[in-house]
DNA sequence: TTTTAATACCTAACTTTCTTAGGTATAAAG
DNA sequence: CTTTATACCTAAGAAAGTTAGGTATTAAAA
């Protein structure tokens, strides 16, 4: 079960990112996805999982609304106001880690296409 | 001192990749370099680097010869051979990990010219 | 000239953040 | 009827940082 690493101190920047736009995901989705998204390159444990949407909603980052869904219960996350800003900062420190961290590792011309 | 954050797990890469043109550093000069290379986006405390530096060498991956410079102690590592195989895998696991974060927070097309 | 800054090494206590390894419970598939 | 998938959870331990010290020499600044 996994065997991916590193990525540590990115996990609630992932999260931040997944709630960006304004949707409302639960837990169990967010690993799924994530795992989808990169094609298994990274799995997010849910030991790592659970208790750091616990701790962004203790910050204020995220709020919480249950559910129940074919007798299951789930938990649905959305970003706070507060959640959305530190949201775009902490996406752009991160997309400034990445940048430095490829010249520093690789440093190669780079040109983005959108 | 220091107002930089992340890169957690992927110092001991830093430190691999900077020797490994078969460069000798020493640990604070390893410190300036990572400093000056990314205009002080990336500050690696000693606290973190020396104790890096010693777990790499109790691994194998590194070797040590201490010189006297100015009457002031440096200590020069080097790569062993399996310090060499160690850094090209470990480069290549960071790179991989680099474009997945990429994909995953910036799902950007991206060429690379060079 | 005395103090501060830079060079160069180090460690110990603490914190954060993850992995590992469990646990509960429902529903569907075999 | 047992396994797999869904869906939540926590506790113990490991890993890897930060913070905050320490020692010692040399150079620059006050």
């Amino acid at each position: 079960m996994s065997n991916s690493k590193l990525y540590k101190g990115s996990l609630s920047t992932i999260i931040l990112k997944f709630l960006g736009n304004g949707e409302k995901m639960y837990g169990y989705e967010i690993t799924q996805k994530v795992k989808s998204l990169t094609q298994g390159e990274l799995v997010i444990t849910e030991g790592a999982l659970y208790p750091a949407l616990h701790k962004l909603e203790s910050e204020g980052l995220l709020v919480v609304e249950v559910m129940k869904v074919d007798n299951r219960l789930r938990k649905y996350y959305k970003l706070t106001a507060d959640g959305k800003k530190e949201s775009v900062s902490r996406l752009e420190e991160l997309q400034r880690y990445i940048e430095t961290m490829q010249q520093l590792v690789t440093p190669l011309k780079t040109i983005k296409i959108n």
